[in-house]
DNA sequence: CAGTGAGCGAGCTTCCGCTTGACTT
C-alpha cells in the first residue's frame, strides 16, 4: 500500500523528470556486468556491449584514401537492436558511466559508444576498473575523466593500418595464387614464422659427436653402491673415442672432490592468455582454442576471473586470500607474496592475472575438463605467492691419473620444497633426467669402473611449432594480442597454410663404445628420431604465399613490423603525432609497392620439374593445382592433355622426390583378390580410396595406400559394410532407394540422394516405403519449392548467407532466447564442441 | 561423394581486435 503511495506520489510530483535511471554504468562483457551490479546498488544500472560496437565498413576498403583516411563506420548487422536499446537506455539516463578496459581497444569502445549513442560531453563520464573487486570499483567511479581522444586515435590508426594491409594484399593473392587467400601484418608473420622454421629443418644436417659416462661402483660400510657419472667432454670422432677407452683400460679412479652448492628455485608468475594456453598444451594436452573455450566457460560461471589477458598482476584482495589459503594449508613458512610485472612486448594490461575468483575453492563443480583447467590455474596462481624451494646441487668429481679428463656425478637434493608442494611449471625442451640423492661418497674414495660408455649422439635439429609455442613466439614478438591468439591459429589453418599433423620419426644407428672387464664392445643400435605429435606444418599454399610476400613485401612480413608500428601508435597517444599523417607515411608507399607487384609479377604455381617417366619419356611436374599440390604427367598442349594426380597428405611439392612421384603414377593399381573379385587401389578426389565389386571405400588417414596390403583392405570394406549395417534401421527391398537410417542427430530418412526428418509421433522402425514417401512429399522442402520466382532470388542470397555463417560463426539474433535458456547453455556447448572436433580431425 | 585441374566470365573472397553465440541432415 505504501509502495503503492509513493508510485503516486512520484507520478503527480514529478512528472518532468524523463530520467528513469540515474546511472548507466557500461561494460563490455555480459559476465562483467552482472557482477559490478551487485557492487554498485540499485542507482546503477549497468549493461554491456559485447566489445567493438562499430566497425569499418565491410564491403569496401572502408577508409576514403583521398581524403585524409577517413574511416568508414558501420554498426554490424548482429549489434544493432543492442545498440539502438543502449542508445534509448543512455536518453533516458542522467549520467553515461563508460567504463570500458583501459586500453587503447577500450578507449576507442568508448568513444564509439559516445558516438553511436549520441552522448553529450557533459553526459559522459569515462572509468576503468583494473580489477573487479568492490574497492576497485568504488574508486574509480569516485575517479572519473572524460574519453582520451589521442588514444581512440591510436587505436583508429591501428586499425586503418590492418585493414589497408589486409584489403590490398589478400586481392593481390587473389589474382597472383588462388582465390580466398588472405594476408595480413598478423597471420603472415604466423606463417612465416611456420615456414622459416620448416626451411630450417630441411636445411639441417646433424653432426654427430661422442659423448662418454660410466657406472661406478663403491664398497663403504660393507655395502655395494654404483654411481652415474658423465664425461667432462664430447669427442667428435670415432677414433678420438676410442683412444679414450684404450686408455681407460686399466685405470685406477678415485674421488677428487665434492662440491655442494645451494640453489634456489621461484615459481613462475599467475597466468596469462599466453601462458595458460602454453601449459595446458603441456599439460593437459588442449588445443589453444580448446583451452580458451573451457576458461570461457569458468568465466561465465564466475569461477575464475577474465580469461583475455596480458598482465601478471594480482590484485590486493587476491593476494590476500592467496595468503590465507597458503598459511592454513601448507603453513606460514610457505608464503611469500610477489608481485610480478609483465615483461612482454606491447602489453596492455587492462585486466588482472588470470586467477580463480575465490582462491578459497580448490576445486569447482563442471566437466572434467572444466575441474582440471581449474585446479592448473589454482596452482599455478596459489604457488605464484609461495616461497621458493631451496635445492642443495652436488658434484662429485671422478679422476684417474691415467686419463686428462675426468668423470662428473650431479646430484639434486631438495632441503625445501616451497612452491613445488604446488606447482611445477613445464618447458617445451626435453625434460632432463630426474636427479636425485647421490649415495655416500667421500674424497679419496676409490671407484671402480663397473663399465664406460661413449654414445654416438647428434646435433638436434629445431622443433616444430606446436599451436602453443607459436602463440608463445607471437607473444615475444610483441604480435597479435591476448584475444587474438586463437583466432589466428584457427585462420592460417582454415585458409590451408598450415596443418597440424603428426610426423612418424624415422630410424638411424648409431655408434655404442663399451668398456666392460678391460674389454672394449663396439656395437650398432638403433634409434627413432623426428617423431613429432600435433605440430604445425606449412602446406604448398602456405610456402607458396610466403615466398610470394616475403618477395615483394619483405617490410611488412619483417618480424619488427608490428613493434615499430606499434612505437609509433604509442607517439599517436602521446598526442605527439596526428594519426592520419601517420597512415599517410605509410600508405603511398606501400600502395606503389601494391600496384608495381600486381604488374610486374607472374601467376604463381610453384612448378617444378621433377624428371622423366621412364615409360612415356614425358616430363613429371609438381605444381599447385586448384585443389593442393599436384603431379602433371606430360606437357598441356592442344595435342594432348597431360595426366593429373594429387598429392598424398604429408607430401608436398618443395619435398617431394622423383621416385615417389612415380610411384602416385603407377595407380590404379590392383592390391589383391577378395571374395572372387579385385581390389584396386586408386587415388581419387577425395583421397586414396579402394573399389571392390563396384563400390568405393575411403582409406583412413593412417592408411598408406603405396604399402596397404589385402589384409587391411578387408578390414576397410568390412568396417564399412558393418557400419552400413548398424546405420541402417529399415530397408524396403521392392525400393532399395528408401531406407531408414541412424544419424547423428537421431533416426531419418533417406531416399536417393535426398534426406528427411521423421515426424515426431512416428516410430522409425515401423515405417512402411509408402509411409516413407508421404513424409518426404510432406517434408520442408517443398515450402521452398512453392516459393515465386521473385522471391526465390531474395531467398537465395539469405540462404547463401545463413550456410556461410554456420560454416564460420553462427550469429543469431535470438538474443534473448539464448539469455533464457541459459540453464542448457553446457548441453548446447557440448555439441558444438564435439562438432568441431569431429570436423578438425 | 569417387580417376578434379579446359576456358569464359559474373560474383565472391580478404584484415585485426573487442565480445558472445549455438538447436542441425
Amino acid at each position: 500500500m505504501k509502495n503503492y503511495f509513493c508510485f503516486i506520489l512520484h507520478k503527480f510530483y514529478f512528472p518532468k523528470n524523463i530520467f528513469m535511471i540515474k546511472n548507466l554504468v557500461i561494460v563490455e562483457s555480459p559476465a562483467k556486468a552482472k557482477t559490478i551490479e551487485k557492487f554498485l546498488g540499485s542507482d546503477y544500472t549497468v549493461r554491456s556491449c559485447f566489445g567493438h560496437i562499430r566497425d569499418l565498413s565491410k564491403k569496401d576498403l572502408g577508409v576514403d584514401i583521398n581524403n585524409g583516411f577517413i574511416p568508414k563506420y558501420e554498426i554490424p548487422e548482429d549489434k544493432a537492436k543492442m545498440v539502438s536499446e543502449l542508445k534509448k537506455m543512455a536518453k533516458e539516463s542522467q549520467v553515461v558511466w563508460l567504463a570500458s578496459d583501459e586500453d587503447r581497444e577500450g578507449e576507442a569502445i568508448s568513444w564509439h559508444l559516445s558516438e553511436a549513442l549520441e552522448l553529450a560531453k557533459g553526459k559522459i563520464k569515462r572509468i576503468a576498473f583494473h580489477e573487479i573487486t568492490k574497492t576497485a570499483i568504488l574508486e574509480a567511479i569516485s575517479n572519473p575523466r572524460q574519453i582520451n581522444i589521442d588514444l581512440v586515435d591510436a587505436q583508429q590508426a591501428r586499425r586503418v593500418l590492418d585493414r589497408l594491409v589486409g584489403y590490398e594484399l589478400s586481392p593481390l593473392l587473389w589474382k597472383k595464387i588462388r582465390p580466398s587467400l588472405s594476408a595480413g601484418r598478423v597471420q603472415s608473420v604466423a606463417v612465416r614464422l611456420i615456414v622459416d622454421r620448416e626451411n630450417e629443418i630441411n636445411n639441417f644436417t646433424p653432426v654427430s659427436f661422442y659423448k662418454g659416462s660410466a657406472i661406478f661402483s663403491f664398497i663403504k660400510d660393507k655395502k655395494t653402491y654404483k654411481i652415474k657419472a658423465e664425461l667432462s667432454r664430447k669427442f667428435n670422432t670415432p677414433g678420438d673415442a676410442m683412444a679414450f677407452l684404450k686408455k681407460c683400460i686399466g685405470a685406477e679412479f678415485k674421488v677428487k672432490d665434492i662440491e655442494t652448492k645451494p640453489a634456489r628455485k621461484s615459481p613462475a608468475p599467475p597466468f596469462t592468455t599466453s601462458t595458460l594456453q602454453q601449459e595446458a598444451s603441456r599439460k593437459l594436452s588442449f588445443s589453444v582454442s580448446k583451452t580458451m573455450m573451457i576458461a570461457q566457460q569458468l568465466y561465465e560461471s564466475g569461477k575464475i576471473t577474465y580469461m583475455r589477458t596480458d598482465s601478471v598482476n594480482l590484485s590486493n584482495m587476491a593476494l590476500a586470500m592467496a595468503k590465507k589459503e597458503i598459511e592454513s594449508f601448507y603453513g606460514p613458512g610457505y608464503v611469500k607474496i610477489r608481485n610480478y610485472t609483465t615483461k612482454s612486448k606491447g602489453a596492455q594490461e587492462a585486466h588482472e592475472a588470470i586467477r580463480p575468483t575465490y582462491i578459497n575453492s580448490h576445486v569447482v563443480e563442471g566437466t572434467n575438463d572444466q575441474k582440471k583447467l581449474y585446479e592448473l590455474i589454482w596452482k599455478r596462481t596459489i604457488a605464484s605467492q609461495m616461497s621458493d624451494a631451496e635445492l642443495e646441487k652436488t658434484n662429485v668429481t671422478i679422476e684417474s691419473p691415467s686419463i686428462q679428463d675426468y668423470f662428473v656425478a650431479t646430484g639434486e637434493v631438495i632441503k625445501f620444497d616451497g612452491f613445488l608442494k604446488v606447482y611445477f611449471e613445464s618447458s617445451d625442451e626435453e625434460e632432463e633426467e630426474q636427479k636425485g640423492l647421490l649415495p655416500p661418497v667421500a674424497k679419496g674414495d676409490i671407484m671402480n669402473p663397473e663399465e664406460i660408455n661413449v654414445v654416438e649422439r647428434f646435433t638436434q635439429q629445431p622443433p616444430r611449432y606446436t599451436e602453443a609455442s607459436l602463440v608463445k613466439k607471437l607473444e615475444e614478438l610483441g604480435i597479435g594480442r591476448p584475444s587474438t591468439y586463437a583466432p589466428t591459429i584457427s585462420t592460417i589453418q582454415k585458409r590451408e597454410y598450415v596443418i597440424t599433423s603428426t610426423k612418424e620419426g624415422t630410424e638411424r644407428k648409431y655408434q655404442y663404445l663399451s668398456l666392460i672387464k678391460d674389454k672394449i664392445l663396439e656395437t650398432q643400435k638403433l634409434e627413432t628420431v623426428g617423431f613429432e605429435k600435433s605440430k604445425l606444418f606449412p602446406t604448398d599454399v602456405g610456402t607458396l604465399v610466403n615466398n610470394f610476400l616475403i618477395q615483394n613485401f619483405e617490410n611488412i612480413l619483417d618480424y619488427n613490423f608490428t613493434a615499430s608500428v606499434e612505437k609509433e601508435f604509442d607517439e599517436i597517444a602521446e598526442g605527439k603525432k596526428a594519426w592520419n599523417q601517420m597512415i599517410k607515411e605509410f600508405y603511398h608507399p606501400f600502395h606503389v609497392q601494391v600496384s608495381e607487384t600486381e604488374k610486374t609479377s607472374k601467376k604463381v604455381s610453384g612448378v617444378k620439374l621433377l624428371g622423366v617417366h621412364p615409360e612415356t619419356q614425358k616430363n613429371i611436374y609438381a605444381k599447385l593445382g586448384k585443389f593442393g599440390g599436384m603431379l602433371q604427367l606430360g606437357e598441356n598442349t592442344d595435342e594432348e592433355k597431360p595426366r593429373f594426380v594429387g598429392l598424398l597428405k604429408g607430401q608436398s611439392i618443395e619435398t617431394i622426390t622423383l621416385q615417389e612421384a612415380l610411384s602416385l603414377l603407377s595407380f590404379p593399381k590392383l592390391v589383391g583378390k577378395y571374395l572372387g573379385e579385385e581390389v584396386v587401389a586408386g587415388l581419387g578426389r577425395f583421397g586414396p580410396y579402394i573399389r571392390h565389386k563396384g563400390k568405393f571405400y575411403s582409406l583412413k588417414k593412417t592408411d598408406n595406400p603405396l604399402t596397404l596390403t589385402i589384409e587391411r583392405a578387408k578390414e576397410i570394406i568390412e568396417e564399412k559394410i558393418q557400419k552400413i549395417e548398424n546405420s541402417t534401421i529399415k530397408e524396403f527391398s521392392a525400393n532399395p532407394d528408401i531406407r531408414v537410417l541412424k544419424g547423428r542427430f537421431g533416426p531419418y530418412i533417406s531416399i536417393g540422394k535426398m534426406n528427411y526428418k521423421i515426424p515426431k509421433d512416428m516410430i522409425p522402425e515401423d515405417l512402411t516405403a509408402e509411409e516413407c514417401l508421404m513424409i518426404a512429399e510432406k517434408s520442408p522442402k517443398k515450402e521452398v519449392a512453392k516459393k515465386t520466382p521473385a522471391r526465390k532470388a531474395v531467398a537465395k542470397k539469405t540462404t547463401k548467407k545463413t550456410t556461410k555463417k554456420t560454416t564460420t560463426k553462427t550469429k543469431s539474433a535470438k538474443k534473448t532466447v539464448a539469455k533464457k535458456a541459459s540453464v542448457k547453455k553446457p548441453a548446447t556447448k557440448k555439441a558444438t564442441i564435439k562438432k568441431t572436433k569431429t570436423s578438425t580431425k
